[in-house]
DNA sequence: CAGTGGTCTAGACCACACA
DNA sequence: GTGTGGTCTAGACCACTGC
């Protein structure tokens, strides 16, 4: 693990063990510095990811600072993958619905950039949360990317898998957001009335050479789901 | 101006002027170094900058490449304020409501970090977008920060003012997202059917101190907004 | 004006992609 | 293995905050 990462890890479990509050005042730079004989950009780069987690803010002439977020319970929309680390204290569950290989729909090849005739597995999921279903999601992967998925899998960690067992990089992403109403299939899963609101996040995951290969839409039920995203440097 | 902010700007104009469209290669580092005569880590600076507005990736060992999102007319959400830059095709409008100095409601205190009898400004605002409502926006700001305040400025840019007119370094936000359906109040406002589906955005930010100066409450129009946020190094 | 964070440089060395 | 991006260092100098 880089010495960038190491830093900015030690300083966040300082915060957490020291149970630091919104505002408290870390040690300056050069202490730092000693503290973990590195050079100050090297610090300076730790710092940037800590800020950039929305964990400190910095301020030029003054000093590092504690930053706390005020409200729990809600989904970080950047969190770079599931729910696991925002809703931990929650019980989150997953089940399969389907798994299958499929020829994609015309939005589903627009979005992963390949021919109608490529093959890609459809995955459709539930989620819940203390037993009360959070959303349904529906998902294509390039089958020509992501060569074999099965059951254990897809109730698992996708992306764990990915990573790990493909040993794929995965790069970035463009989540779309907006609401709706729910369709009768939809508010059958989800529990809720037909027309109730509901959230549609569609996202496309990038390799980190810039190939999508997933393309998902996620329905959220209203009553369950709050997100969360917290803003730097405006 | 800063130099990684000037280098970044440059690349950026050359990536619009010719048109370069995803997957496209940049120049190497060095011929980035030589061209703009600086050193590697003020190039990467420009670069980390770019990657994080969302316009290219790096690959280690590989290049630095155009990004291009796939999908038009969705608001950015990290977008540092405004809607003006992801709908500049559009025309968008603002109406002032009402403006007054009250005492905040529990909610704004708390969110303000004040006490209930300091005073507030609260302002009620309407934003249309190609004539149709977009958003219902109610805020509260500081008034111990934000000391004054008038129609010219809540019709125009209130942040704007904030950083030129009063000369503060605005910081960071905290921002909130939910759905619920909509009330009558709502509804009369954006020309929906009551209990038709509307996307609730509580948004907080800080002085560049971590001070709290202004909580809103947007409410959007089901029907017109999208938004859309993308991620890096996941 | 002292204290503190930020920018910029030059250069050594490392890690990954791709042919 | 070559090309290419990323990390890390030491140090000069700049810019802002707050007493």
């Amino acid at each position: 693990m880089l010495k960038y990462q190491q830093i900015a890890n030690q300083i966040e479990h300082y915060i957490e063990q020291h149970q630091l509050q919104q505002g408290s005042k870390l040690p300056v730079l050069e202490t730092l510095m000693e503290n973990f004989s590195s050079s100050k950009s090297t610090i300076i780069k730790a710092l940037d990811l800590l800020e950039k987690k929305g964990l400190i803010f910095q301020v030029r002439g003054s000093g590092i600072f504690v930053r706390r977020k005020s409200r729990r319970g809600y989904i970080n929309l950047l969190s770079n993958q599931g729910f696991k680390k925002d809703l931990e204290e929650f019980d989150i569950t997953t089940e399969m619905i389907s798994l299958e290989i499929v020829k994609p729909t015309q939005e589903a090849a627009d979005n992963l950039q390949i021919a109608k005739d490529q093959d890609v597995y459809h995955v459709k999921r539930i989620r819940y949360i203390s037993g009360q279903t959070l959303c349904l999601e529906e998902s294509y992967y390039d089958k020509s990317i992501v060569t074999y998925l099965n059951k254990q899998i897809v109730t698992e960690s996708i992306f764990d898998y990915i990573r790990e067992g493909l040993g794929l990089n995965i790069g970035f992403s463009e989540m779309y957001i907006k609401t709706g109403k729910l369709t009768d299939e939809e508010s059958e899963y989800l529990k809720l009335p037909t027309a109730d609101p509901k959230l549609i996040m569609e996202s496309i995951f990038f390799l980190a050479n810039g190939t999508p290969f997933d393309f998902s839409k996620v329905t959220y039920n209203h009553e369950q789901s709050q997100f969360f995203l917290l803003g730097t440097g405006l």
